[in-house]
DNA sequence: TGGCCTTTGAAGGAG
DNA sequence: CTCCTTCAAAGGCCA
């Protein structure tokens, strides 16, 4: 079967095959693969479409997931075309991205080894030669008579070009993060992806959220504009540095949206400082990076901050710490999984209350395979990286004091339940749903579907050391990477996913385990943590059925559902 | 109006 | 090295 990118569709794996644009000659090599990768790249899919239809009906739960996997790579890769070329359109217009249909925007995602700007802005040779080839049919502002060309000269292509697609990434996994849900410029033909429509709202959707998740999806109420690549760099005098976040779009990484005429002040060492001198060359888009927040300025939830919004200045007379700059931490690992799954919680709860909300959310992010939670690690690493590119200078510390501080001694004092009290019953209420809820997107009870791989291993690179909020967590599931080597973890994978994950959604065990959870009937030896998988009985650690496995998740889901109130009760 | 609550992870300072 | 503190997002709640 054919291979996409070479890598086995391992995503994250991907990584390492970023492109670099150190060496020229070795990028040519890469080039050269590229464009023939590109070439074939219809053959390709059709190969892959032809033999996910040939082979449909094949029991083989491999084989069908390979050729989900395939179909999914295919809309993955169209979809990816069919933005990139919209964005850059759309910028090329007005350098204002405002399509409803495209919350995302294009971005560039750093290479690991290299950056792909000159000092003054400008693509490197190599950089627009690699995107001209690499996507030969964006419709680059000024290199039109070069859409269909396979050989680009590189003085063609404009500096303006903003999108870097992830270099030498999976060639059907577009380093764009967009939602899904908006995303359906052309719908993809059914039998490319019948079986990967969501089954809440019907919407397509990839199955890998780490690859194409709407982490910070548009609210309902629209969005006002995509943020131009570059417009969060400099804030105009004023304005509300991150405003546009309310207009619904929100995104981290927007901080991986960069252009060439905003690289320049990256390969310059952009520090917050620097924002001040530039109060009024406020990219044309007039849109913030969302890293960059006015300390003045609350972040409005809603976006009522329309382009209109931005151009009211508050004042000349503001005082000049309030015109710094805030430049914002990165979001980890979790906090990007929140991002994702909150809508979703929300939406399967009747529960709104952030606090609630989250205490839901800690618990499924324990409840995700290693391999789910390190794609997590893995852009949050990006992340990371990223931020510290553009901000060299910045510190956490930096914002220490941007908000009031909390008071230690009361949070100390006061249980979880304590706050969680009014809310437990629609959490306990929740819970057991949770488990039999088949979510996509988290992938629940996935420590049993999800194999390791080697890639896991890869995306969990600074593997956290232990942190008091772990020590503070008795319900913790030790969520550190460094579990990867938890014999439990091994133990509970299996080679496929998807199968096991409905298998347990619909089993009975698992409702009526989930179910005594709620109802506090659990041993005090279960109940106490920690209380490590690996004490469990053999035979569940080992399932060797679909009612084992279903039994071991919702024993695990069981475990992982005691609302922190009980649990600390129990072991009391 | 603004802080609190809650979660995990990252970072940096203190000892 | 370990521990502690703060912040990152989110939105309802409450003084």
């Amino acid at each position: 079967m054919p291979q996409l990118n070479g890598g086995g569709g391992d995503e994250l794996g991907a990584n390492d095959e970023m492109i670099s644009f150190k060496d020229e000659g070795e990028q040519e090599e890469k080039i050269s693969e590229d464009v023939s990768a590109e070439r074939d790249l219809d053959d390709v899919k059709s190969s892959l479409v032809n033999e996910s239809e040939n082979n449909s009906s094949s029991s083989d739960s491999e084989q069908t997931e390979r050729h989900s996997q395939a179909r999914a790579d295919i809309e993955s890769y169209e979809r990816a075309r069919e933005y990139f070329t919209e964005a850059l359109r759309r910028q090329q217009d007005g350098g204002l991205f405002k399509s409803p249909h495209y919350p995302g925007y294009p971005f560039i995602m750093i290479p690991d080894l290299g950056n792909p700007y000159l000092t003054n802005g400008a693509l490197s040779p190599s950089a627009r030669t690699y995107l001209q080839m690499k996507w030969p049919l964006l419709d680059v502002p000024g290199t039109a008579a070069l859409k269909d060309s396979r050989s680009p000269t590189p003085g063609h292509l404009s500096n303006k070009v903003p999108v870097v697609q992830h270099a030498h990434m999976h060639p059907l996994t577009p380093l764009i993060t967009y939602s899904n849900e908006h995303f359906s410029p052309g719908t993809p033909p059914s039998h490319l992806s019948p079986e990967i429509l969501d089954p809440k709202t019907g919407i397509p959707r990839t199955p890998h959220p780490a690859e194409l998740s709407p982490y910070y999806p548009l609210s309902p109420g629209g969005m006002g504009q995509i943020p131009h690549p570059l417009g969060w760099l400099v804030p105009q005098q004023g304005q509300h540095m991150y405003p546009i976040t309310a207009g619904g779009f929100r995104h981290p990484y927007q901080a991986l949206a960069m252009n060439a005429s905003m690289s320049g002040l990256v390969s310059s060492r952009f520090s917050p400082h620097m924002v001040s001198h530039h109060p009024h060359s406020l990219h044309r888009t007039g849109i913030p990076h969302p890293a960059i927040v006015s300390p003045a300025v609350k972040q409005e939830p809603n976006g009522h901050h329309s382009p209109a919004s931005h151009s009211k200045s508050p004042g000349p007379n503001k005082k000049e710490e309030d015109k710094k700059p805030h430049i914002k931490k990165p979001l980890n690992a979790f906090m990007l999984y929140m991002k994702e799954m909150r809508a979703k919680v929300v939406a399967e709860c009747t529960l709104k209350e952030s606090a609630a909300i989250n205490q839901i959310l800690g618990r499924r992010w324990h409840s995700l395979s290693r391999e789910e939670q390190a794609k997590y690690y893995e852009l949050a690493r990006k992340e990371r990286q990223l931020h510290s590119q553009l901000y060299p200078g910045w510190s956490a510390r930096d914002n220490y004091g941007k908000r009031k501080k909390r008071k230690r001694d009361n949070k100390i004092d006061s249980t979880p339940e304590d706050y969680s009290a009014p809310n437990k019953k629609l959490c306990v209420q929740y819970l057991p749903q949770e488990k039999m809820i088949d979510s996509p997107g988290s992938s629940h009870g996935s420590m049993l579907d999800s194999p390791a791989t080697p890639s896991a291993a890869l995306a969990s690179p600074a593997a956290p050391a232990p942190t008091h909020s772990e020590q503070a967590q008795p319900l913790s599931l030790t969520t550190k990477p460094d579990r990867q080597h938890h014999p439990h973890f091994s133990l509970l994978s299996k080679p496929s996913s998807s199968s096991s994950v409905s298998t347990f959604s619909s089993s009975q065990p698992s409702i009526s385990l989930a179910t005594s959870s709620s109802g506090s009937q659990l041993t005090p030896s279960l109940l106490s943590r920690p209380h490590p998988f690996s004490s469990l009985h053999a035979s569940l650690l080992s399932p060797s059925s679909p009612f084992h496995q279903a039994a071991l998740h919702s024993h695990h889901a069981l475990f992982q559902s005691q609302p922190l109130s009980l649990v600390t009760k129990s072991a009391d």
